[in-house]
DNA sequence: CTTGATAATGACAACCATTATCATTAACCC
DNA sequence: GGGTTAATGATAATGGTTGTCATTATCAAG
């Protein structure tokens, strides 16, 4: 029997309990929420997804529990440019898992890329061993986006910019 | 006679009117502090910085010149995290004025750096290039930023975390 | 230099994502 | 089941940023 803590997911329970949080339904059904899509949701999207199904679960539990999933390492906190924070889940321990993201100015689509060159890893270990040295800075971690138009916009805007 | 008009910085007047834009005492103060700075400042920041000389000058007019600005791309704006946006002249036709950033993530210093080891460049046009070709999307801007421990709190902080 | 059209300003209110408060509820160890 | 206490949810507050609008100042034209 794999390990499963009373319902569905692998051992969220148990990754709650060891961190000495308790495992709620309000957590279970934002997890489940975060599961369910490959979308970059905001707290509020998230809410309305969870409300369809618990009407009484608040937005400030969704925020406090993104808190907590986000400090347990369990979800990404990004900032695309719209004005509101977007989570996204940890796909737990696979290192598959890290990825950067391709962000359309124009219409907000995210796309996620985790096709790196080969050298790109490379070279970001390079950068950040020369990096750490010159400046006696301890790097634990990177961001990287790159903005620009995506398919569709591309075609609509024109390269007139109309 | 290099090219000035009436006061001090190159051709800000210039810039602006070629733009159909005003050049006001309000906007010239404020390029002033952004001059004067290695910062990179909020909002607020200038305009305290501004209201010591000119202390009718107003907060919304500090956000209203910095938009015009950043959309004449005389200045980048740049959020680290913290809360504000912070903003920084770009230094001109010089082509290295692209760089990116170090920030601590304990006391939110924030590092320049513009020496990329050379296959950086290189590396970051190749992977431009292939992103584009498979997903179809026109790529104008990226961002990069290593989060970390700057000198200090390195110290501070100790591999313990107290 | 004066003038007029109007862009820009500044005081103030509104906005909106996020956070703090606090009485109430429910997880979970026994 | 019962007690402890973390978690919740309704609500208010926060804070950076933007909208409103009467007033001011820029600057091209005369
Ligand atoms: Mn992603
Ligand atoms: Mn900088
Ligand atoms: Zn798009
Ligand atoms: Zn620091």
């Amino acid at each position: 029997m794999p390990r499963g803590d009373g319902k569905g997911p692998p051992g969220w329970k148990g990754r709650f309990r060891g961190c000495g949080h308790r495992f709620t339904i309000p957590r279970q059904a934002i997890i489940e929420t975060l599961e369910k899509t490959s979308e970059h949701l905001s707290a509020e999207d998230i809410y309305l997804k969870v409300h369809k199904q618990y009407p009484n679960i608040g937005l400030t539990t969704v925020y406090r529990t993104l808190e907590v999933l986000a400090q347990m390492r369990l979800v990404f906190k990004f900032d695309f440019g719209d004005g509101r924070a977007r989570y996204e889940l940890s796909h737990s321990d696979s290192k598959k898992d890290h990825h950067h993201h391709l962000v359309c100015t124009s219409c907000n689509r995210i796309i996620d890329y985790t096709d790196f060159i080969d050298e790109e890893v490379e070279l970001l270990n390079k950068t950040e061993k020369a990096l750490s040295k010159k400046f006696n800075f301890k790097i634990s971690n990177h961001l990287i986006q790159f903005y620009g138009l995506c398919e569709k916009c591309k075609k609509t805007a024109g390269p007139l910019g109309g």
